[in-house]
DNA sequence: TTTCATAGTATACATTTGGAAACTTACTAG
DNA sequence: CTAGTAAGTTTCCAAATGTATACTATGAAA
């Protein structure tokens, strides 16, 4: 018999619906550099404690949206996270987000773009 | 100064990221009626608590994605729900999630729709 | 020697959600 | 009178999540 559970998109909503998971990875999307350091990913989202962080970048990158290098070469150590080829792709569900969100105008004006990497709106 | 809480996105993700929205949502789309009960959608839902979809229909009410009819004149009392315009139009951000969880695959086979009305996939 | 920075971790606590189960109201059917 | 149904509500509890604050290691700079 048929469950819930076996849903695709149920499934999908599982794995990303968290929060901040899409803020993340809509994060390490902006700028022109591919990677991005952990204070770096602070400063973007102000409002995430380094606890949250950490747990969704682990989270993340166990189901490989994300993937991590590590240059303890560095000092102090240089940790870069970056979004995979399956994290990237899932940015067409923020994109559609974005869509949805500035046609439903909710006090923001449209940059134009709905793959801009650089407005914050 | 920007804030996070100005982002579109982040707005988009406050209103509809919660637990169970989207597959209410999903789940008022199914199907040939534009109207479906609270019963209906319960048992679409299995496992989800009669608390936790009043709730969420709320909500959804309140926000308009969502548009409630209640016809008194029938015992036991009638309610329906329907999505509006605006509730119709977040369906693209859910079919991005089915086609991502689709192409890396979750188990799942393709029906080849992403709109599919019918499939539980 | 003290301070600073990075990239977190640890601890304690508060708030938010969600879930299970029973209950409610109104009327109808047997 | 009892049972049943639809559409919820209520209560209580547990788990998930978030927040604040402090702390860690390492080495460089002042």
């Amino acid at each position: 018999m048929y469950t819930m559970k076996e849903c695709t998109v149920y499934k999908t909503i599982d794995m990303i619906g968290k929060k901040w998971t899409l803020l993340i990875l809509l994060e390490l999307y902006k700028g022109q550099e591919k990677y991005k350091r952990f204070n770096e990913i602070k400063n973007g989202l102000q409002d995430i404690t380094p606890k949250v962080l950490s747990g969704r970048l682990k989270e993340m990158e166990k189901i490989e949206l994300v993937q991590k290098n590590v240059d303890s070469s560095f000092v102090p150590i240089k940790s870069e996270y970056a979004l995979t080829k399956k994290g990237e792709e899932l940015l067409c569900v923020v994109q559609e987000m974005k869509r949805w969100g500035l046609k439903w105008k909710m006090g923001n004006k449209e940059c134009g773009l709905t793959t801009c990497k650089e407005c914050v709106l």
